[in-house]
DNA sequence: TCTGGGGTCCTAGGACCC
DNA sequence: TCTGGGGTCCTAGGACCC
């Protein structure tokens, strides 16, 4: 082991979301195109393509202002479907040249190619047949990165974007990161950023004039971590990170944004309702228990508050899920002030939970029961074809009246 | 510029325990 | 009875990423 040095790769697909469009519609290409929903829609970009971004439009900008700055854009709804079935077929091609892969997102992973050299030749030519064998698997151009650390294989995948490969040999780490711009550095935000300016900290190398207190006092035990790394050290933690290890997952949440904010309150709690039911699904396909249930609430005006309890026994039932969140909803939500946002969100999860009592088991076995076949029809027949909520005055006015089909896939936040 | 949805990680204070 | 020092859990918020 000791005796490699460490290589890994960062895999970064190449504006993914609109490169998957594409595939299914040719005629997008090499157009303007932006990922995300329609023009006049309240949203953001998902992704944009490289003809897109040319006229400024980048993601997370609101969809009003990408129409604004590129108006001859083609606009087109999300498709998460297709972007994980896509992304199960990057991760196959990954998975073949590396047993050491991390999907870090549904379009980037990691890989830990020390000691491959016999099996794939020296970093340059694995990157590039690698880069190949995606392109002819999946018709998908990749960027790849290649460094000692996965901080430094991420910021060059960035710079070896579009279609490239980059490496950066061993020993040459600080003199690579030394002139980039600190906001290229994964971790480093609007926020941060205005703080090192504050400390006359404009590139990677100037952190290196910080005293260290500063650093410590200001950022943490993070910033300590960057100013090792950009003096070329072994800078522990998430750098320095082995690929691959535990990737369960930490909460699971969703989420719901209003076309036209509301007070109603049927048409909240059932919001709440359908919101419970997806996170528990969820929590029943992945077969985890939640401990921590959280409600998070945005009003008119932006502000947004979260409300969290914790259960003395994990669930993964909807109507566990919905009564606690419709409690903390209930105790904590200004009446008559508009919501723009509803979400819920559980974390705190067990495996198996072999603790419930016997007595409760066999109730628990048959909620189970009906809840599974009540995952299998809403695949069936859509979203909308059976609820708990069914019987409750109000439920699901939302969703008829923007989607009366009750279809899948009519826009992003429908999914 | 009127600001999605799904995540991760960190900080900070208070409760509670030893 | 003038106040220690961990450690851990819980909650709230926020930065950041894709």
């Amino acid at each position: 082991m000791s005796e490699f040095i460490k290589t890994i790769f960062h895999v970064d697909m190449d504006a993914f979301f609109v490169s998957v469009e594409e595939l299914f519609d040719p005629s997008l290409k090499g157009k303007a195109v932006v990922v995300g929903g329609q023009r006049d829609e309240r949203g953001v970009v998902s992704a944009a393509s490289y003809e897109a971004r040319k006229f400024g439009v980048h993601s997370a900008m609101p969809l009003r202002t990408a129409a604004k700055h590129c108006p001859h854009a083609i606009f087109v709804d999300g498709h998460p479907e297709r972007y994980r079935q896509c992304s199960e077929k990057v991760y196959e091609v990954l998975n073949s040249f590396s047993p050491q892969v991390e999907m870090a997102s549904i379009d980037e992973a990691y890989l830990d190619m020390t000691g491959t050299e016999r099996l794939h030749g020296p970093p340059l030519r694995a990157a590039q047949r690698l880069h190949d064998k995606m392109k002819l698997a999946t018709q998908l151009n990749c960027s790849i990165g290649i460094g000692t650390s996965r901080l430094i294989a991420k910021v060059s995948s960035a710079r070896a974007k579009p279609n490239g490969v980059l490496w950066i040999m061993p020993g040459q780490e600080a003199k690579f990161l030394a002139p980039l711009d600190v906001r290229d550095i994964p971790g480093v935000g609007k926020v941060m950023e205005q703080d090192l300016h504050q400390l006359g900290v404009y590139r990677v190398g100037d952190l290196a004039a910080l005293q260290e207190n500063v650093l410590e006092d200001r950022f943490g035990k993070w910033g300590m971590a960057l100013a090792g790394k950009a003096r070329g050290e072994d800078a522990g933690g998430w750098f320095d990170s082995e690929v691959g290890a535990d990737t369960d997952p930490k909460s699971i949440s969703h989420e719901h944004t209003y076309n036209d904010d509301t007070a109603d309150s049927e048409q909240l709690e059932s919001t709440l309702m359908r919101l419970s039911e997806m996170v528990g699904r969820r929590l029943r396909e992945n077969g985890l228990h939640a401990r921590t249930i959280q409600l998070k609430l945005r009003y008119q005006d932006f502000t947004t508050i979260t409300r969290a309890h914790s259960l003395a026994e994990p669930t993964q039932l909807d109507i566990e899920i919905f009564e606690q969140v419709r409690t903390l909803f209930r105790n904590n939500w200004h009446k008559a002030a508009k919501v723009r946002l509803l979400g819920v969100h559980v974390s705190g999860f067990k495996g198996h939970s072999g603790q419930i009592e016997l007595l409760d088991s066999t109730l628990h076995e048959r909620w189970n029961k009906a809840l599974t076949t009540a995952d299998r029809l809403r695949d069936k027949f859509g979203e909308s074809s059976i609820s708990l909520a069914a019987g409750m005055k109000g439920g699901f006015r939302e969703r008829t009246h923007e989607n009366p089909a009750g279809l899948p896939g009519k826009g992003r936040s429908e999914k």
